[in-house]
DNA sequence: ACGTCCGGGACTACCCGTTTAT
DNA sequence: ATAAACGGGTAGTCCCGGACGT
């Protein structure tokens, strides 16, 4: 019946949520099974009728993750200087709302199985060629831009000291744009 | 002391060592204390002679391994570029001897105690600033060569694609030059 | 709901049953959870879908074995002189089948949570409570003829000798007999 | 050489009487070798010259304990009503300087070995034995008033109400001069 | 001997991903 | 689709033996 593959469509996507959300600000073995279905308002048994492990529900998760960032940030359709600065902002760093998963699950995806690989390395292409077509600028040029995005916000994150982390987010700023031969 | 002041250094070294390497190329959890001491061949029992907790052992380990990477890279007296390429190479990327835990676990200490935090912070001021007095180049540019090479290096081990991380890699070299104004 | 609503009951009967019978007989620390799922014929990670910790079992434990044990005692409808002398037995201190907690755990307790202790407590009162009803006498003697009855019992248990054991249960029974102000 | 025996002795009964305190407010599993020896100021390792196990340490740790209360109450010739009173007080009941351990372990007792027990026993006669000795009363009464005081103690230990507890040792104590004979 | 320290192995409470029975 | 059960895993604790020097 539609109705019921509609609302059993929904459910996936509530529970997929809350993955996204959990997996990134927490990374895949700190967060059970239970802490998702529990935040998607569901009981733990009907999770394997959705996913077939915890493995392909994180997955998928960073793609639902990266796409729900990318759509909140091109919703506010910003300059490039200024999307690129948000992204290597503090509040970027300390983000529990859709923050994104390139940069703050960076070392957890090494850890798990090829399709979660997989599933990043087509976010980072999604996420550079985006910048791209948005940009005009090529994409080898982006890419290095990505790199620093990516990689200063993941440092900032991992250091205790705010200043270090401020120091950080903005030499990233500095050479983001550099890369892409924007003047400031 | 009945026992030699050195024996129970040299243990705690050799738990330290095994420690750095699995944390490393691992990660927190994915290490168990029982793995760490089968690698130094002892036993669990010992282990809460040498380190309060796991978490004690990790912030420890990381500064460790950080020295042990760093002795063996500048042993080799390159260049810098050379430094570099070989940093953002392949070899590294998959490397199970003396990876640089800044790369490998840069999205592991955010989910770790503050000492952990504390500890990272530091390897990476240390890793800025032998950078800076080995080249003669202020620090403000190493650390954004620092940010792409160790976000390089980070982003290669999270794709699946062989060709797509040699790319990033290649990316991260051009940028990382170009940050510390050395052309080719 | 798919399974009976019965059979979660009954299974956490079942541990409690078990969790009665290994605590009273051995004590708190002595007991392990292993030892109590073993007991009630199901495995360790069933336990705690039906209690929080080791210690809530314990209090629900102590309440429930002393409820059997006080069942056992009234379906045999004695006289008060009898049930004494039958809770003064040799019987009763080696008992492995419903023993009495409040002698068998009564130092046992003060080493736990203040759940335990409350729970403890409580069955204390149903104790005095039930002798008083049963025999018309009122607390206050009741309750010496208990604190005589259930030391009694714990001394008994704490001897080796098995002649100083029995002394001490003729003594003890004497002495209730005597605060109750029944003559043999 | 003597000098040492002294030495050695007195470490033992640094020892003991650490272990008296801990285990007789702890009981056996609670208190660790480790915490014995902190107490006693001495490390692990040299427990073992002086005691074979912790079984025997425990065993020998009751009698001193005994001992210890014991001649404090005695110092302080008091009227059998008097001591009755104090021993049935709740400073008692919460000490942690010179408790009964016939009160405070009797429960504890039924756990351990047979040694453990004896001592235990032994503890008991010299308990009743000094209490008739000390009134002129028989063994007999002695005895009842025995139980009770040390079931009254261990009772009110074991409730988490201090006004049961009160309840508990006012019952007892009454028991107890019944049992003696002494009206008030 | 006597005390210090190191090492070993067993244990336990609690957690978690997954399967099975209903 | 629900929830009960399963079984493997983990950090931290503890008792004890033994190597080592004073």
């Amino acid at each position: 019946m539609a109705w019921q593959q509609t609302h059993k469509e929904q459910t996936r996507q509530r529970i997929l949520s809350s993955a996204g959300k959990l997996f990134t600000t927490q990374g895949y073995k700190q967060v059970s099974i239970d802490d998702v279905m529990k935040d998607a308002q569901l009981t733990r048994g009907a999770f394997y009728h959705h996913f077939n492990s915890k493995q392909a529900l994180y997955s998928e998760a960073i793609v639902f993750a990266a796409r729900q960032a990318g759509q909140n940030r091109q919703q506010k359709s910003l300059s490039l200087p200024d999307l690129i600065r948000r992204y290597l902002s503090m509040e970027h760093v300390i983000a529990t709302e859709d923050p994104c998963p390139l940069a703050f699950l960076i070392s957890d995806i090494g850890l798990q199985e090829e399709a979660a690989k997989q599933s990043y390395g087509k976010v980072l292409d999604g996420f550079v060629t985006r910048l791209s077509l948005h940009s005009g600028i090529d994409e080898t040029k982006v890419l290095q831009a990505a790199i620093t995005m990516i990689g200063g916000v993941a440092l900032a994150r991992s250091t205790a000291s705010a200043p270090q982390a401020q120091n950080i987010l903005d030499a990233a700023y500095c050479n983001a744009l550099r890369a892409l031969e924007i003047m400031k």
